[in-house]
DNA sequence: GCCAACGTTGGC
DNA sequence: GCCAACGTTGGC
C-alpha cells in the first residue's frame, strides 16, 4: 500500500465535486508532467491512499481523503482538440499521458498549508518543500499517519 | 499580479 | 548533449 498527495484546483474539482461525482469517482486527467505521470503508471496500486489537496485557491490545504480506484490508462483529453489538455504530439497508438481513477473516501476539516508548515511531524512532506510544483507526490506511511493524527486535532 | 522554482523546447 | 529562453505552477 502506497500513499500520495494529489493537488486539485477546487474550481476544477474540489473534494465536494468528488463526493458528488458518479460513483464518487473521477478520472484524474490533465497531468502533463512526466514525473507525475510515472508515479501514476509505476507507483499507484488499487486502494492506495490519497491526500486530496486544494491548490491555487484562497485556502490551500488538505481537504479530504480519497483512494486509487482505477489503475493508469490513457488520458482521453490529450486527443481532444477542444480540451485545454490537448496534446497534438500524442497519438492513440502511443499515448503520452495517463490517468488513474480516484474515489472519494471522506471530507475532512481543512488542514491548511499554514498548519501543515507549522507541524514538525510533516516537515519531510514533499509538497512543503520550496519550489515543489509536482501535482502528485509520494507520501510515506509515517507522513500519512501524521496527517491523520493532525486531522484528529482539528 | 509578482516572482521563485524548475520543466520543456529547440538551436547549435 | 549543452544551455538559454520560455512557459507553467502556485503561494503570497
Amino acid at each position: 500500500m502506497n500513499y500520495w498527495l494529489m493537488k486539485s484546483e477546487p474550481d476544477e474539482c474540489s473534494i465536494d465535486t468528488l463526493a458528488q461525482a458518479p460513483a464518487q469517482t473521477v478520472p484524474w486527467i490533465g497531468v502533463r508532467n512526466y514525473q507525475a505521470r510515472n508515479f501514476m503508471r509505476d507507483g499507484m496500486r488499487l486502494g492506495d491512499g490519497v491526500l486530496f489537496y486544494h491548490s491555487s485557491c484562497p485556502e490551500p490545504g488538505i481537504a479530504g481523503l480519497a483512494e486509487v480506484s482505477g489503475l493508469a490508462y490513457p488520458d482521453a483529453s490529450q486527443f481532444d482538440a477542444q480540451s485545454p489538455y490537448f496534446d497534438p504530439k500524442s497519438t492513440p497508438e502511443a499515448p503520452r499521458w495517463l490517468n488513474v481513477d480516484v474515489r472519494y473516501v471522506r471530507k475532512t476539516a481543512l488542514l491548511s498549508l499554514k498548519q501543515m508548515r507549522a507541524s514538525p511531524t510533516l516537515a519531510s512532506l514533499r509538497v512543503l518543500h520550496a519550489g515543489n510544483r509536482l501535482s502528485i507526490t509520494p507520501v510515506t506511511a509515517q507522513e500519512w499517519q501524521a496527517v491523520l493524527a493532525l486531522l484528529e486535532t482539528l
